[in-house]
DNA sequence: TAGGTCACG
DNA sequence: ACGTACGTGACCTAG
C-alpha cells in the first residue's frame, strides 16, 4: 500500500514564489492556486495512492512556542496575495475528496512525521512532497521524501541522504542543532553553518558526541569557542529540530482513501477564478455563474439592433438568434448577403474563410470587449463570459444565448462610454481591411535575403575571431553572462553603475567604454550582424510562404492603447535606422509590374499634440508649415530660427520626443547627452513656451487620477491602474501613460480611419492597387507600375483628409521598386 | 519561462 | 535616496 502526504504550506509557497503574479479580472491572484493543484494533480498522476492528506499549519502557536520564546516570530509573515489564495486551494481539496489534517499546537511537519511513522508502522510506503528539506529526518525504508523541483522533483531515500550528506537521516536532527535554521527561527550555534554543522555530526554522531569530544583536536578553537558559547541554544534547537511522531491526528490509514470529487462545486469555484485550463484537465465544463457586480444595470441604455447571431462553436461556424441557430453552410453567399450580422471575432472569421469582406455587420463581440477592457490578453468566448457573468455552454444553442447576451452587455456599456461609433466605425470595417492585407502579404526576395544572410555570417564569423583573438579565449559573445565576464573581469574595463545581478552590456554601456578597448566596438558590429541575420534573415525566411510573399498577421486587439501589432512576422520593425539594417528593405518588393507606393504622416503625434492641447505656438509652427525641431529649437533655446544648429535641432527634437512620452529629465540627459540639470532647463523652458502643452498635460495627468482612464479624440479610453499604486514609481509610470495614450492613440484612430479610407477608395476606383502594409504612421500600396501616380495621389488625399485637426496633416508619399526605394 | 538585448514607430 | 520616456515583437541564453 502507498500513502501520500503533502506538505501544503511548502508547496503552495513554491508555487507562489515559483510563479509570476497574475490576477484574474477580478484581482484574485491565482498562481499559487494554479501551481499548486497542478502539482496536485501530478503527484496523484504518480504516485496513484492508496491514501492521501494533506497537511496545513495553523496560526496558532504550536509546542515549540512553549519551549523557545523566539520560535517562529515571523510566522505570520505571509504575503497577503498568498493569503487570499490560501481559502480556495483549501475549499478546492475538500471539494477533490481529498482530506485536509491540521491540528492545532502542532506544524504541518509534526502531522506528517506521524503520519509516516504510522505508514512504517503498518507497513505502507510513504511518500512526503514538500519544498524543503525539514522533513528529512523521516526517511528510512518505507519513508521517502521528493523534494519539488522546478527542474524535476528529487526522490530522498536514507541511501541518497547519506551519499548526498554524509549523515543518516535521524542525524539531520543534529545537524539542525547546530547550524540552526533561520525559515524556522531556531537559533543554532551562532557562527556555524551547513558545512561545519556536517562535519561534526560525520566525525561525532550527535550534539552529545560533540560536546563530549569538545576538547578533542579534530574541533578547531574558534568552532570549540562558538560550541561553547551556545550549548544551551544548540540544546534547545535540537528539541525544536524534532519532528513530533505522535501528533494527537486521526492514524486510521485506510480512512484517508481518495473520496468522491465534487464536481459541480469544483466546476463553480475554477470558474469564478477564472481557472479554465485546469478545469479542462479535471475533465469538467465552466459553471453558469451569477453576475455579483454591483454594477448598476443602466436601463436607459439601448438595446442593440436586433441581428443574426454568427459565431464559432466547436470549430463550426453557426448562425441564427439567440436560442435557435444552425450550422452555417453557405458560408460566401450568407456574409454577403444583407441581413444584419453580429460577429464573433470577426477578423478571425473573414480570415479562416478566406472571405473579403461581410456586409452589414453591425456587432462584434471580441472588437467590443478590446474598446471595453483593451488590456486583456485573451478574448476567447470562455474568458468574456466570466468577465462578463454569462452562463458559458459549448453547445450551439446554449451558447447562442450567452452570446446574445454578452452583446447586450457590452452594447449598453459601450454607449455609456460613448464609443459605439468607435466600434461600427472604425474597427468593424478595419477587421476586412486588415484580413485582406494579411491574405495580399508582401513579397520577399528570397535570394537577396539569403545571399545578403552569406555575407552577414561571413562578416561575423571574422568579428568574431578577431574577438576571441583580442579576447585571449573562446567564450559565447551572445551570451551577456560571459560577456561581462570577458569584459569587467579579464579584461578589466570599467564596468558601468548599471548592474544588476551581474554586468550590463547593453549598447549604452557599450557606447560609454567604446573608446578604452578596441573589442569593444566589435563587440557592437557582432551584435548588429548577428541580431540582422539571425532576426531579420533567418527569420524572414522561415515564415515566407509558397507564393514568394510574407503574409504577417496583424493583430487587432492587442495594444492598450488602440495601435495594431504586427507578428509571424513582425513587419512593423523592419530596420531602416543604419545603413546595413536599412539594406533589408531592398528585399521587400513589388511584384512583376508593380510598384510599392509608400505613404507616411509628418509628424502625427506632434500634430495631435498640438490640435489636443491646443496650444496656440505650436499650432501655428504646424500651420506655417516649418520644420517643428527647429521651431522647437528656436523655442527652448532662445534663438532666432535661422541660429538654430543641427546639433540644436537634434536636441530640440529629443525633447519634442520626450514630450510626447511624459518627459523625465534623467532620460532627457541620457538621451541627448547633456548634464541633468541641462536637460531639466530644456523641459523648463519647453513648458513655459509652449504654455498650451503644459497646461494640457497637467490637465490630462490629474484628470486621469480623478477618473481612472483617459481617452482618445475619438473615445477610445484606456484604464489606467498604475494611477491607483501606492507606489510612487509606478504612480508616476502611471502619469506617463496617461500623458502618452491619448496621443499615441488618436494618431493610432487616425490613420485606422485613413486605412479604411484608402481602401475603400481602393476598390472604387478601379485602380489596380491593393493595400499590404501598415507601420504605425506609414501605409503601403502595391500598384500595377502604370497605376503607381494615381495611388500616390490617391493615398495621399485620402490620409490628408481622413480627420479635420486644427492643424493640417501633411504626407509624403514615394513610389519605388522595393521599400528601399521609397524613402 | 524570464530576462537581456535590440529592431521599429 | 531611488529609479528613471510611450507602445510593440523576436531571438538568445540561463536557470
Amino acid at each position: 500500500m502507498n500513502f501520500l502526504i503533502i506538505d501544503g504550506n511548502s508547496i503552495l509557497n513554491r508555487a507562489f514564489y515559483g510563479i509570476r503574479l497574475l490576477t484574474n479580472k477580478k484581482g484574485v491572484p491565482t498562481n499559487a492556486i494554479t501551481g499548486f493543484l497542478n502539482t496536485l494533480l501530478m503527484l496523484e498522476k504518480d504516485v496513484k495512492p492508496d491514501g492521501i492528506a494533506i497537511a496545513f499549519d495553523l496560526k496558532a502557536p504550536t509546542f515549540r512556542h512553549k519551549m523557545y520564546d523566539g520560535y517562529k516570530a515571523n510566522r505570520h509573515g505571509m504575503p497577503d496575495e498568498l493569503a487570499q489564495q490560501l481559502p480556495y486551494v483549501k475549499d478546492i481539496i475538500r471539494y477533490m475528496g481529498i482530506r485536509i489534517i491540521e491540528k492545532e499546537g502542532y506544524e504541518a511537519d509534526d502531522i506528517i512525521g506521524t503520519i509516516s511513522a504510522k505508514c512504517a508502522e503498518s507497513g505502507w510506503d510513504c511518500v512526503i512532497s514538500t519544498g524543503d528539506r525539514d522533513s528529512f529526518q523521516l526517511v528510512n525504508d518505507r519513508v521517502t521524501v521528493r523534494l519539488a523541483k522546478t527542474s524535476g522533483d528529487i526522490f530522498y531515500t536514507p541511501s541518497v541522504i547519506e551519499e548526498t550528506y554524509g549523515v543518516s537521516p535521524r542525524q539531520m536532527i543534529e545537524v539542525k542543532a547546530l547550524m540552526g535554521d533561520a525559515s524556522d527561527c531556531i537559533p543554532g550555534v551562532k557562527g556555524i553553518g551547513e558545512k561545519t554543522a556536517l562535519d561534526l555530526i560525520k566525525k561525532f554522531k550527535s550534539v552529545d558526541g560533540v560536546y563530549e569530544n569538545i576538547e578533542s583536536s579534530d574541533i578547531s578553537a574558534s568552532v570549540k569557542k562558538k560550541l561553547s558559547a551556545d550549548k544551551d541554544m544548540c540544546y534547545l534547537s535540537r528539541q525544536l529540530a524534532i519532528i513530533a511522531l505522535d501528533a494527537p491526528i486521526d492514524c486510521d490509514l485506510s480512512g484517508y482513501k481518495e473520496g468522491s470529487r465534487d464536481d459541480k462545486a469544483l466546476s463553480e469555484v475554477l470558474t469564478r477564478l477564472e481557472m479554465f485550463s485546469l478545469l479542462k484537465k479535471l475533465g469538467l465544463k465552466p459553471a453558469d455563474i451569477i453576475e455579483e457586480s454591483t454594477e448598476e444595470i443602466d436601463t436607459d441604455a439601448p438595446q442593440p439592433d436586433s441581428a443574426d447571431l454568427v459565431f464559432y462553436c466547436g470549430g463550426k461556424i453557426y448562425k441564427g438568434t439567440a436560442g435557435n441557430v444552425s450550422e452555417l453552410m453557405d458560408i460566401a453567399g450568407y456574409l454577403s448577403s444583407d441581413v444584419p450580422k453580429h460577429t464573433f471575432d470577426l477578423k478571425k472569421l473573414l480570415g479562416d474563410t478566406g472571405i473579403q469582406s461581410a456586409s452589414n455587420v453591425t456587432f462584434d463581440t471580441t472588437l467590443a470587449a478590446y474598446l471595453l477592457s483593451p488590456d486583456m490578453t485573451d478574448y476567447s468566448i470562455e474568458k468574456l463570459c466570466a468577465v462578463y457573468g454569462v452562463p458559458y455552454s459549448d453547445d450551439p444553442t446554449e451558447l447562442s444565448v450567452a452570446v446574445s447576451a454578452l452583446n447586450f452587455k457590452m452594447y449598453g456599456k459601450l454607449y455609456n462610454q460613448d464609443m459605439l461609433k468607435l466600434l461600427t466605425d472604425i474597427e468593424i470595417p478595419l477587421a476586412a481591411v486588415l484580413t485582406d492585407m494579411e491574405k495580399e502579404g508582401v513579397q520577399l526576395d528570397r535570394q537577396g535575403v539569403e545571399s545578403f544572410g552569406v555575407m552577414l555570417s561571413q562578416k561575423a564569423e571574422e568579428v568574431q575571431r578577431t574577438i576571441y583573438d583580442l579576447a585571449g579565449e573562446e567564450f559565447n559573445i551572445g551570451s551577456p553572462k560571459q560577456l561581462g565576464h570577458i569584459l569587467f573581469e579579464v579584461l578589466g574595463l570599467p564596468q558601468g553603475k548599471k548592474n544588476r545581478r551581474g554586468y550590463s552590456t547593453n549598447a549604452e554601456v557599450l557606447e560609454q567604454i567604446a573608446d578604452k578597448h578596441p573589442i569593444v566596438p566589435l563587440i557592437t558590429e557582432y551584435r548588429t550582424l548577428t541580431k540582422l541575420y539571425s532576426t531579420y534573415v533567418v527569420g524572414l525566411l522561415k515564415v515566407v510562404s509558397e507564393d514568394g510573399r510574407v503574409h504577417s498577421t496583424f493583430k487587432q486587439t492587442e495594444t492598450r492603447t488602440g495601435r495594431i501589432s504586427s507578428v509571424d512576422p513582425n513587419i512593423q520593425n523592419i530596420p531602416v535606422r543604419t545603413p546595413l539594417g536599412r539594406e533589408m528593405r531592398r528585399f521587400f518588393t513589388a511584384k512583376d509590374g508593380y510598384m510599392l507606393v509608400d505613404a507616411d504622416y509628418s509628424q502625427i503625434e506632434l500634430r495631435v499634440l498640438a490640435h489636443i492641447s491646443d496650444d496656440k505656438m505650436m499650432k501655428q509652427a504646424f500651420i506655417d508649415n516649418v520644420d517643428i525641431h527647429t521651431a522647437t529649437a528656436a523655442q527652448v533655446f532662445d534663438q532666432p530660427v535661422q541660429w538654430v544648429t543641427p546639433e540644436l535641432r537634434s536636441r530640440a527634437k529629443a525633447v519634442n520626443f520626450g514630450i510626447v512620452y511624459g518627459i523625465g529629465a534623467y532620460s532627457l540627459s541620457k538621451d541627448v547627452g547633456v548634464s541633468m540639470s541641462e536637460a531639466s532647463n530644456y523641459i523648463k523652458q519647453y513648458l513655459s513656451k509652449y504654455s498650451g502643452v503644459h497646461n494640457y498635460m497637467e490637465k490630462t495627468a490629474s484628470d486621469a487620477e480623478k477618473n481612472g482612464y483617459v481617452t482618445t479624440m475619438y473615445g477610445r479610453r484606456r484604464y489606467i491602474k498604475e494611477l491607483a499604486s501606492p507606489n510612487k514609481t509606478v504612480k508616476a509610470l502611471g502619469r506617463r501613460i496617461a500623458m502618452n495614450t491619448p496621443i499615441q492613440g488618436s494618431a493610432a484612430d487616425m490613420i485606422k480611419i485613413a486605412m479604411i479610407r484608402v481602401y475603400n477608395r481602393l476598390k472604387q476606383s478601379g485602380i489596380d492597387a491593393k493595400l499590404i502594409l501598415q507601420v504605425h504612421d506609414e501605409l503601403i500600396v502595391e500598384a500595377k507600375a502604370e497605376q503607381a501616380e494615381q495611388a500616390a495621389q490617391l493615398l495621399k488625399e485620402e490620409m490628408e483628409n481622413a480627420v479635420a485637426l486644427s492643424v493640417p496633416l501633411t504626407v509624403d508619399v514615394n513610389i519605388g521598386k522595393t521599400w528601399y526605394d521609397t524613402h
